[in-house]
RNA sequence: AGGGGCGUGGUAUAAUGGUAGCAUAGGAGUCUCCAAAACUUUUGAUGGGAGUUCGAUUCUCUCCGCCCCUG
C-alpha cells in the first residue's frame, strides 16, 4: 500500500507520517525538494535524526547543496524505493506537488539533449514567435520565458492522456489560510531560534554559489542581509512572505492536479485527526 | 486647553475642480525536469456631514480621529 501526505508547508504533514508509518510499519520516502539536500536543516523543516526513531526514511540528506537534482532524478530515485520496496507499505511524504506526481503519474522524461540553448540573445517575444512556429496550438504566456526555452528544447511532444500508475491514497492535510499563515509566521520566528540565521550563514560562505540554495525559502532571503544590503527583519519578513505565497500556490496544484482526500487538521487535538486519517485509509 | 499639521484599498503611497494611479498584502488560476521555480489573472480606497460648483477626493466650514509644539 502506498499513501501519499500532501498539503501546504507547516500543516504537520511530518508529524503525520511518524503516526502512520508506526501503525502500519511503513517506510518513509521524502517528496519535498529542498530536503534531498544535506545540510540545509533548519529552513526546510526537515525532520530531525532524533525523531525518526526506527522508521526507515528515505531521500532525504541524499544531495550536496551544489549538486543539481531535478524532477526526473527524483523520479527515477523514488521509484527505485517503492520497487525495491513492494509489498510493504510506503509513505511519501512532502509539499512538492510536480515531485509527487511524477513518481505516482505517466509523466515520461527524457535524458537532457546535449545542445540545450537557453536563446539568450532573443527578447521572450522573438522566442514566443519561434515556439508557435513549433507547434501552433502551443499555449504558453509570452512573458513564461522558462517555460518557452523549455519547450523549445523538447525534441518531441508526445502528448498522452495522463493517468496513475501507482496506486495510491492521497491524503491532505488542511486548515483555514488565515491560521495556517500565521502558523507559517510563527515557524519562521522559531526557525530563528533554533539557529537558521547560523546554519544559512555557514552555508553561503562555504559554498558561494548553490541552485539550491538560491532557491530555497528561508536562505536565498538572507543573503541580501549578509551582504549588508538589507536588514535582519526585512529579510525575515521576507521569507514569512515567500512561505505564504509557496503555500497558497501548494493548495492550487493540489486542488487540481491530483485528487485529494483532504482532512482538516485539528488544532486541540492532533490525535483526532489522526485518527479520522486511519480510519480512511483502513476502511477504503 | 491654545497653536500647527495630517486623514486616499488591509498596509505604504501618487495625483487631480472632470474615469482616483502605482506598489505590496489578500483571492483565483496555469503546470512533464531551475518546481521552495516560472507565469497569468482579480477584489478592494479619498474619515462623517454641510457648503461653493454643471461637477468636490481636491476649495470652504464643521464634527470625528491621529500626530507635533507650547502650557
Amino acid at each position: 500500500m502506498i499513501i501519499a501526505i500532501v498539503g501546504p508547508t507547516g500543516v504537520g504533514k511530518t508529524s503525520l507520517s511518524l503516526e502512520l508509518a508506526k501503525k502500519y510499519k511503513a517506510i518513509i520516502i521524502n517528496c519535498d525538494a529542498m530536503q534531498v539536500y544535506k545540510e540545509m536543516n533548519i529552513g526546510t523543516a526537515k525532520i530531525k535524526e532524533s525523531e525518526k526513531g526506527d522508521i526507515p526514511h528515505f531521500l532525504f540528506d541524499i544531495k550536496d547543496i551544489q549538486d543539481n537534482y531535478t524532477v526526473y532524478d527524483y523520479q527515477k530515485d523514488a521509484r527505485k524505493i517503492i520497487d525495491l520496496h513492494k509489498g510493504e507499505n510506503i509513505i511519501l511524504v512532502g509539499g512538492t506537488g510536480l515531485y509527487l506526481k511524477a513518481v505516482l503519474y505517466n509523466y515520461v522524461f527524457k535524458d537532457e539533449e546535449e545542445n540545450h540553448n537557453n536563446y539568450d540573445n532573443l527578447s521572450n517575444e522573438e522566442i514566443y514567435k519561434l515556439a508557435l512556429e513549433k507547434d501552433k496550438n502551443m499555449n504558453i504566456h509570452p512573458n513564461n520565458r522558462k517555460r518557452l526555452v523549455r519547450f523549445l528544447n523538447k525534441s518531441i511532444d508526445k502528448k498522452e492522456e495522463c493517468y496513475q500508475i501507482y496506486d495510491a491514497k492521497i491524503i491532505g492535510l488542511t486548515m483555514d489560510r488565515d491560521i495556517l499563515y500565521e502558523r507559517i509566521n510563527k515557524r519562521v520566528d522559531e526557525m530563528f531560534l533554533e539557529g537558521l540565521e547560523e546554519e544559512a550563514r555557514g552555508l553561503y560562505n562555504k559554498k558561494g554559489k548553490s541552485k539550491a540554495l538560491a532557491t530555497a525559502i528561508g536562505y536565498k532571503e538572507l543573503f541580501k542581509y549578509f551582504d549588508g544590503e538589507e536588514t535582519l527583519e526585512d529579510a525575515k519578513e521576507l521569507i514569512k512572505k515567500n512561505s505564504r505565497h509557496y503555500a497558497k500556490r501548494q493548495y492550487t496544484w493540489f486542488n487540481n492536479q491530483m485528487s485529494v482526500k483532504w482532512f482538516r487538521v485539528n488544532l486541540e487535538d492532533f490525535d483526532k485527526t489522526i485518527l479520522e486519517v486511519e480510519s480512511y485509509i483502513d476502511n477504503y
